[in-house]
DNA sequence: TGTTTTAGTTCCAAATAATGGAATTGATTT
DNA sequence: AAATCAATTCCATTATTTGGAACTAAAACA
């Protein structure tokens, strides 16, 4: 959410979690020998630091495989994380206001690093499954809450940002490179609101508007999607004016009662 | 899940990792100053402690108020966590099925030293929100699911557990100690099947089993829980059996495919 | 069956990171 | 403007982590 002034070392710990995120991030089962490589640490750190990790409840040991899988102390962790925070807690009614003037899918997100994390979701007829979006992340340039977070940042972050990213196309309509995305936030301060022309997926659109602080710092977006058979004439255009009032109310909301477990 | 063959000191992540489990569990928005004196670390100790803490995305610091919060990461984390859990995936179309039949709520947990942790649900009506249960706790002794997975461990590591549990009356039915706790967890072993007559909340009941991985060890379990007002006679016998034949389904189909992400 | 290979664990002197008290800076109140 | 309180920085001391090598366990092979 906030952009560090300057980078620290964090030793121990980021080596920990470097791990973590290895064995997070790895599409294959992984044992011993094969974090090994993919971590080019020696024999005896690797083996302590899968221990402490262990040891944590961050990991657990698949008995039968010999492969390391994440742990459940992640699983509660995060559920006090989504519990408790504070702008999910003030967005709630507001995002089921928008589906229920919209019947379309609302999402709740915030912007880490490169990537948009879904904080919340309201759907049609299912209601959440964690499987379909809390926790989940999206490629910031391809979506329109992460275009719409992106056109609140001062332009020195948001180049920093740009470059740091790495496009892949979608669609015909992804953006393709740093320079069209600066191109298209800049439209977006102008109007105030994103729009996602089946950027990320074919057939799908969608509008969304960034959330800020009293101090105009970054919180969040929100966005409704749909599918485009599905949208009327003039729909989008309607559902704009929705996104960028119900931003802003959440923004005024946030000025007002701020801080989580209130 | 594993019970450790001995306790490692797991040095500095431990240390950072307590700090975290501290802004976790308060039921108050904390301040630096507030974990100064919760936490008896040094000033200068806390300060780079949470200075890791944020850098590495694990908390962040609200702005507007100085509290530190849960990070975003760790939602991450654990939406990875829960789609890649192999039980999980394993258990799923199970769980699906016993709900189909008894129209109640259906969960599938893990044990987390003394407490249950939600690992998924099928409810009537709404899917799972989040907020409603996975990843969040309860305690062990109190909860069909808890009882019933005590019954598969062995009877030293299961005293040892029972030694530690601080008992808590819910309901009156609760039960009061580590005694009582034993006993029922023989009864348990018999039936192959465990119920909560209403002692965790006053009108709810459940029957729960355990599932077991092809070493017999204890790997989770599953219940179906209904309000009382609801209870048709006999129909808790039923749904025993359905339980019961469930989590060995589970525990069958475990042992052939292991492993996550298959 | 014994041998080889591979995977995982333990050890310990050297290198690195964490510690914590004190001094400093910054913000808020009187 | 002074006083109070909160947060941050500094650095010599102390504790932990590191990593190569030796060791053990288990599986694959002869």
């Amino acid at each position: 959410m906030v952009v560090h002034k300057k980078q620290i070392q964090t030793g121990t710990l980021g080596k920990a979690l470097a791990l973590l995120d290895l064995i997070a991030t790895s599409r294959e089962p992984l044992r011993f020998i094969d974090l090994l490589h993919l971590s080019g640490q020696p024999r005896g750190t690797l083996h302590r630091q899968l221990s402490h990790l262990l040891e944590e409840g961050l990991i657990c040991l698949n008995d039968e495989t010999g492969t390391y899988e994440l742990g459940i102390r992640l699983l509660n962790w995060a559920a006090l994380t989504w519990s408790r925070s504070s702008l999910r807690q003030v967005a709630e009614p507001f995002l089921k206001s928008i589906h229920d003037r919209t019947n379309e899918t609302v999402h709740l997100a915030v912007l880490r690093g490169e990537r948009v994390v879904y904080l919340d979701k309201v759907e049609s007829r299912q209601a959440v499954r964690m499987h379909s979006q809390i926790g989940n992340t999206s490629p910031v340039y391809c979506t329109g809450v992460g275009k719409a977070m992106l056109s609140v940042l001062e332009d020195k972050t948001l180049e920093e940002l740009a470059k740091r990213i790495e496009f892949k196309r979608y669609t015909e309509h992804t953006l393709a490179n740093a320079s069209a995305l600066l191109l298209e936030v800049n439209d977006i301060r102008v109007q105030g609101y994103a729009e996602d022309r089946e950027e990320h997926e074919v057939g799908i659109r969608c509008v969304a508007a960034p959330i800020i602080s009293a101090k105009g710092q970054l919180q969040g977006g929100i966005s409704v999607t749909a599918p485009v058979f599905r949208l009327q004439v003039g729909q989008l255009e309607q559902w704009q004016l929705w996104v960028k009032e119900t931003a802003q109310a959440i923004s005024a909301q946030l000025a007002t009662r701020m801080g989580p477990y209130a």
